[in-house]
DNA sequence: GAGAGACTAGACAGACCTGTCTGGTACTGT
DNA sequence: ACAGTACCAGACAGGTCTGTCTAGTCTCTC
């Protein structure tokens, strides 16, 4: 089969299950059942470690959260100097994007199902996009950037429309632009 | 109540309903039953004027994609001059976005729950997007800008970034970035 | 006044959804 | 030896989904 059931604890496969197919088909539109039969795990299972599905989305999102602060501090802690290390993370966005598997951005393909800001899920999503700002604002204000926090904001709307753009349009004609937008943002 | 039967022929109130419910709470979520009965409209009626739920979703984007298109044709007869107006409609998209209802961009929201590129909605969100990135390119070489096309491609991530921004994020420290932003990318 | 077309109400089929529950197996630590 | 935990298979309840269908009303036009 094109996707072997994933290793582990059961927890695990749930999750990796979840992920992959949260991720390119979207939250609603895949039930338990899929996410069970695919990760080989009995209901009771799933029922044992999530008490409810949005407990798994939550947790979909959590992981994912998680690996990107992941990489983006080994990133940092790889590059040093702080434009540079703004400049490989948009140009990580658009390597990302070019991939055959990229659908988007998780946390904003979440939000599009879960309309009711007050939701755990949007929290999660919330926490996620704060974190995003703050880190663009910290390697900005790290580099002595005069307008760290404007700058910053303006970062993140090139961050959205990468992952957006990379979804809907053709991500390789996107691709070229996204150094020039980068540097017009940043205004070198 | 606080939403009023739509007036007029069934049709209409069937589009005006589903163009409400799809928009605030997201296309799977909202059900036909509950269409219906907020159009105050016939099973049988839904289904002799829209084919399939999916037909009413194309519907719902095609009607806002038209009002869009209407918007900017008026507002270009009556601004004139292409910066000015491309100006205004990233001002406009800010003023959206701060408003109470505002809950993200139709088209990104609906790709997000129609994962399948071949899938006819998706098809209309790409006219949607070709015909945005057509309008950000004419009204820059309009104005004899010399890198219209690529400079339409990053105007496309700041348009991307205002409306993920303004639903996720909060709308009012957005809106002082846009003119900036805006600025930055056309390097005045 | 006859027929066409838009409409209403609502039952129904068949699939799918989440979440609960029963009952049983296997491993681990004490 | 025994308790606790993780796990399995799968039936089940109660609800929701889309789409079909029957049967009848209303209104307009010719």
């Amino acid at each position: 089969m094109s996707t072997p059931t994933p290793q582990g604890p059961a927890r695990n496969r749930i999750l990796a299950t979840a992920t992959r197919l949260f991720y390119s088909e979207g939250v609603h539109t895949v039930g338990i059942d899929r996410i069970i039969a695919e990760a080989a795990v009995a209901k009771a299972t799933f029922y044992h470690h999530f008490p409810a599905k949005d407990e798994l989305v939550r947790a979909y999102l959590e992981a994912e959260f998680a690996r990107q602060r992941g990489a983006i501090d080994a990133l940092r802690a790889a590059i040093g100097d702080p434009i540079a290390t703004l400049v490989k993370i948009f140009e990580g966005l658009g390597d990302n994007g070019a991939s055959a598997a990229f659908r988007g951005c998780p946390f904003t393909n979440a939000a599009a199902e879960y309309p009711d800001p007050a939701h755990p899920v949007r929290q999660t999503i919330a926490e996620y996009r704060r974190w995003s700002h703050t880190l663009f604002h910290d390697l900005l204000a790290g580099s002595g950037h005069p307008d760290a926090d404007r700058t910053a904001t303006i970062l993140m709307m090139i961050r959205d429309g990468i992952v957006v753009g990379s979804d809907l349009d053709d991500p390789k004609a996107l691709r070229p632009a996204i150094g020039e937008a980068v540097d017009r943002v940043l205004q070198r």
